[in-house]
DNA sequence: GTTTTTCTTGAAACTAGTTACATATTCTCA
DNA sequence: TGAGAATATGTAACTAGTTTCAAGAAAAAC
C-alpha cells in the first residue's frame, strides 16, 4: 500500500506539470506574480484554475515559520465581559491578518494549562491570558519557548507578562468609596466562587482598602442570578442589612434585587445596590442598576494591537492601564434628597 | 546570507544528532515509543529534554494532512446566543481533541466569504456556518473543496449543508399561537436589520402564517435596548396599539417594556409583551419577561460532535431538529383572571 | 546448533512549498 | 554589432517530520 491514495489534493508540482513550467515558477505565480512574464503566469494561472489548485497551509506555515493563529485562553464565552473582550480582539486580529483560536478554562489554571499546550501543538504563536493566576508550567513554558503572551482583565506593572486591562484593585477600591461618601458605613460584596479568581479577590482588598467602611461582609455564591438570590436571602436572614450590597457582576445584581424585592425591601430606599460590568439590561432593570463599566472593547484592541506588534516587530508592549467609569444609576441614588 | 540564523528552532535532526541516532528513532520515540527500546528511548527523551526539543506543528499537519482546527462563522460574540453556541462548541471540541477558530461576520455574507477564506488559508478542515444565507462563491468553493460544513441557527431539510438548529419559521408561528391564544389579534414584530438575517425573516413568516391574527406590524430597527424603545415609541405615536409586541430577541423587548413604562402604559395589563433567547436578565426584569428559550447548548454540542464524527470517519450528519420551549412569564399573563 | 521469528535501527524517500543560485534569453545603449 | 544589464526560468537544496523498506541483531523455536 503507497503512502497517499490517487486522490490526494493536488499539489504543486501536479501544477507545474501541467504546465509544463518548474516548481518554482508556480511558487513565483503564487507569491511574486510580477516577476513572471505575462505569458507563463497566464498559462500557470489557467493550469491552477483548472486542477483547482491550493496551496497546502501547512507548507506554506513550515517555510515561513509563521501560522498567522493566536490563541486566548479566557475562562468562559457565557460571560458578557469576555465575549465582548474576544469579539473586540477577533476584530482588530482580522484586519491584522491573523486568526484567533478560542479556549475557554472555566478559571481552573490546570485545565488553562493544558489548553495552552494544545493551542501550542496547532501553532499558535502568540496568546491571550485572563488575570495573573496561572500554572507554573504554563509560565516557564512560555518563558522556555519566549512566546509573545499578554495578560488581559488585570494590571499589574510588577507582573511578568504585560498586562494590559483596567485595575481590578481600584475597580473595588472606586465603588466602595462611592458608596461611602454616599453615606455608606456597612457593604456586603456577594461574588462568584474566588478561588482561582484573582480578579475578584483584588476588587475585594480593594473594597476592603476603604477605612471608612465599617463592615465588608464578603459571601460567595453560584455566579448567576439565582446565586445572588440566594447569598441575599442569607444575607436578609441574618438579621442586620448592610447599607448596601456590592455585586462582582451586574448578573448577581439582578438576583440580590430580585430577593431584596420580594421580601419587601426597597432599593434604593432601605438599601443601595451596585453591581459591575454593565450589562446591557442593567439600564432597563428597575431599579435602574449603578455598576462599574469596563472597557473590555478597548482592552480587547489594544491587547491584539499589541500583540501583533510583538510578533511582526519584535516590539514587546508595555502594561497598559485602562479607564473604568462608575455609572451612576437609581439603584444607588438617594430618594429623599 | 543564509535562509536561517543560528537561533533557528531545535528540530528532529538536531536531536537525532545529539542522541546518535537517526530522524527516524527520534520519530519513533515521539510517536511510538514502544517500538524504541527503553535505553535508546531514555536516551533520546533525555536530550529531547535537554534541547527543549517541540515538534513543529506545521510539519506534522503536512505529513498527517491534519490540523485539527474547525473554525467557526458567526454574526457577533457580542450577542449571549452565539457566545454561547460558540462556548459549547469550544467545550464539546476540546474533548475531542480539535481546536476552534472564531470569525465574525457581521452577518454579511461578502464578510464571511471572506473570512472563510482566511480560515481555509490558515488549514480549517471543517466550518460550522451561521444560516443559510451565504454567498454563491463561498458555497462553491465548500462544494469543490468538500470541506465538511454544518448550518447552525436554522433548521431547513432541504438545504443542500446539514442543518442542526431549530427551526425558525415554528419558533415565529408557536409565538404568535400563543399570543392568539391569549386572545391577542394585533401584534407588532419588532426586529434588528433583516438584510441577510434569514433567521429573523422565517421568524417573521412564522408569525404572518397564524390566520387568527389579523394585523403584523413588522418594524426594523437597531439591534439594542435603545433600539427596541424607538420602536416602541414609534408605535405609542401611531395611536392605535397592538395587543402585543413580540420582539426578535429580549434585548429589543427590554427597551420596549421600559418605554412602555415611561408612557404610563402597563405590561400586561394594556398590552403583551414576548421577547426570544432567553437572556439571563429576562426572568428579573419588572415584568418579568415571556421569552422563548433557545437549545443553543445543545445545539453546539451536536453540531460540534457530527463535524468531528463527520471528519474522523465520513459520516456526513443528517438534519437535526431541535425543541424550543415558551417560557410563560408575567409579561404575558393576564390578570383580570 | 540451526532455523525462524521478532525486535531495533537506519537510509532514503516521502508529505508540500520556498528560495538561492545558475543559466539562458532578451533588451538597451554605445 | 557587441558589451553589459535586465529579465525569465530551471535545478537543487532548503524548511521539518513521517514512513517504508532493508539490514542486522537478538530471541525463540525446533
Amino acid at each position: 500500500m503507497t503512502k497517499f491514495s490517487k486522490d490526494r489534493r493536488t499539489n504543486l508540482r501536479d501544477v507545474a506539470l501541467a504546465a509544463n513550467v518548474s516548481v518554482a515558477t508556480v511558487s513565483r505565480v503564487l507569491n511574486f506574480p510580477e516577476k513572471v512574464s505575462p505569458n507563463t503566469r497566464a498559462r500557470v494561472e489557467k493550469i491552477i484554475e483548472k486542477l483547482d489548485f491550493v496551496p497546502s497551509p501547512a507548507a506554506i506555515a513550515i517555510n515561513s515559520g509563521r501560522s498567522k493563529i493566536l490563541g486566548a485562553l479566557i475562562p468562559t464565552l457565557e460571560s458578557d465581559i469576555f465575549a465582548r473582550t474576544i469579539n473586540a480582539i477577533e476584530n482588530t486580529l482580522a484586519d491584522l491578518g491573523y486568526s484567533l483560536v478560542v479556549a475557554t478554562t472555566n478559571d481552573d489554571p490546570k485545565i488553562e494549562a493544558r489548553k495552552a499546550k494544545e493551542l501550542l501543538k496547532i501553532g499558535v504563536e502568540g496568546l491571550f491570558l485572563t488575570g495573573v493566576n496561572h500554572d507554573c508550567e504554563l509560565l516557564s513554558m512560555i518563558e522556555r519557548r519566549s512566546i509573545p503572551s499578554v495578560i488581559l482583565s488585570f494590571y499589574d506593572p510588577s507582573y511578568q507578562l504585560p498586562t494590559i486591562s483596567y485595575d481590578n484593585f481600584d475597580v473595588g477600591q472606586k465603588s466602595a468609596n462611592y458608596l461611602a461618601e454616599l453615606g455608606c458605613e456597612t457593604i456586603a460584596f456577594i461574588s462568584g466562587p474566588t478561588l482561582n479568581n484573582d480578579r475578584v479577590r483584588a476588587r475585594l482588598l480593594g473594597i476592603q482598602s476603604v477605612s471608612s467602611i465599617n463592615t465588608t461582609n464578603h459571601i460567595e455564591t453560584a455566579l448567576s442570578i439565582e446565586g445572588g438570590a440566594e447569598a441575599c436571602l442569607d444575607l436578609i436572614r441574618l438579621g442586620k442589612l448592610p447599607d448596601a450590597i456590592l455585586c462582582a457582576t451586574d448578573f448577581l445584581a439582578y438576583g440580590v434585587m430580585h430577593e431584596l424585592q420580594r421580601n419587601g425591601i426597597n432599593v434604593p430606599k432601605d438599601l443601595l445596590v451596585m453591581g459591575l460590568h454593565n450589562l446591557p439590561g442593567s439600564d432597563v432593570i428597575v431599579p435602574r442598576l449603578t455598576t462599574v463599566n469596563l472597557p473590555e472593547k478597548v482592552m480587547g484592541n489594544l491587547s491584539a494591537n499589541a500583540l501583533v506588534e510583538w510578533l511582526d516587530y519584535g516590539n514587546p508592549p508595555n502594561h497598559i492601564l485602562l479607564d473604568t467609569e462608575i455609572l451612576e444609576r437609581d439603584s444607588s441614588r438617594r430618594v429623599n434628597s
